[in-house]
DNA sequence: TGTACATCAGTGAACGCGCGTTCACTGATGTAC
DNA sequence: TGTACATCAGTGAACGCGCGTTCACTGATGTAC
């Protein structure tokens, strides 16, 4: 978060009149709020609080809670799409297309599950204000490298069809069988009955629920057979 | 829900003193608060209100506004087996012990997923209080038939085992990815992005997603030919 | 069969809580002249 | 280069809200004798 030049304080021991700094401080301060408690403990009170202010001073920068809650929800689907990427990124490619882009995959999932148990308030946040399509080009729920956990999944799945192991007739509406699974266990993990395993535990069981997603997502017979694909293979 | 007999008294117009039959009031106050607003909306205060009765009257029978959102959880737990029975109901049994095993299945999701759908409030408030081991045994979790959700879900799952549609290798921990699909897609289709999509398209993705489960489920080949089974077939 | 009395379900008033939000204001900033 | 002034970020006090919970109580019930 950029801090603008000129009289910053934040917290409490301001002694300029001017915050000078303030959305970003409220924004901070909302969002380890949502990291501790999640949505429910985001409130303009305890923001203010923490920005070392008085409580109707958020109305300069937010129009009520719910604007406050919306941008912290933003910055948690950002952080989410982050923990995806690195992820990804800790993956070193192989020489096998498919290989690779299966290992592509199974990152969304598994750093999907992880941010859930690493930080189940912002979690719950990034959830707790609906997004219409998928957070679909929202430019504030976008990770590092632009994307939105949404986009990373499709992406993902895109690829697996190139590389012929969706066929193409399965792909349509497959993100949202994939999203379920790893979403649901996410929840599970978090506030279910599956709260109280230990991590390893949960690490196992969702790299075996993106096995079953992969498998069970290629309905056709096609696709477990080498070739397939609709797009020319450029290597293997 | 059953009524004692004497002077029972539910609702506004009371004119004994005496209210007769406060606790299943409250309970069922509870209950419909939950229906309409989630567990949230479950205050003592309203279910009081709704009851007929002063606030601190509740404490006679629950020990505090907890104690009411368990019981009411509780309830809509034993809702949601009923859901999925009856789509179990639903279902002709045909001369196929393994058709009618992989349909006994697909009730499970599609039931699941139907209740949330139907019952968005019950559904949040089922999942509220958290449940240590995945309601197993629990006495007033249950449906007409004696069940959780979580046993209609194993006995389920045990009987494409029996069936041989599922190696016995791969039946532990299978009720954990079978549930967080749906869960998942439950969830989503509540609460998130797919919220706003009507009932038919749900039911094609909820369909769908037990496909992919069911498919996903059988990582060894084995699975997939016929007469693999470790116990023996009777019919077929 | 009648009556005293213990029981305990429900009353009435009040508490403190933290919240979101509105009001009229004040005082530092930076720009126009 | 100095000064008047508009701007607007933050103040201080207060509001009403519904909530959970506690207190000392009251009055109908049903049981023991």
């Amino acid at each position: 978060m950029s801090t603008t030049g000129g009289a910053v304080n934040q917290d409490r021991g301001r002694t300029t009149y001017r915050h000078g700094d303030l959305r970003p401080s409220l924004l901070r301060a909302g969002y380890e709020l949502a990291q501790a408690g999640g949505p429910a403990a985001v409130t303009l009170r305890e923001s203010t609080r923490r920005a070392g202010v008085t409580p109707n001073a958020a109305y300069r920068h937010f129009a009520d809670r719910q604007a406050l809650l919306a941008s912290v929800c933003d910055a948690a689907q950002a952080a989410l799409a982050n923990t995806i990427e690195d992820e990804q990124a800790a993956l070193e490619p192989s020489r096998d297309r498919r290989a690779d882009a299966v290992a592509l995959f199974r990152a969304v999932g598994t750093g999907y599950v992880r941010f859930a148990r690493q930080e189940p308030g912002l979690f719950r946040t990034a959830f707790s204000v609906p997004d219409n399509l998928g957070g679909r080009g929202d430019p504030v729920r976008v990770g590092r490298n632009g994307k939105t956990p949404f986009q990373l999944l499709t992406g993902a799945l895109d690829q697996l069809v190139e590389v012929g192991l969706i066929s193409p007739a399965d792909r349509p509406g497959a993100e949202f069988l994939a999203w379920s699974a790893v979403h649901g266990l996410s929840t599970l993990a978090i506030d279910g009955p599956l709260r109280q395993l230990d991590d390893e535990h949960v690490r196992a069981i969702s790299t075996r629920l993106v096995e079953m997603v992969e498998l069970g997502l290629s309905r056709s017979d096609a696709s477990l057979q080498p070739g397939t694909a609709a797009t020319p293979e450029h290597e293997v």
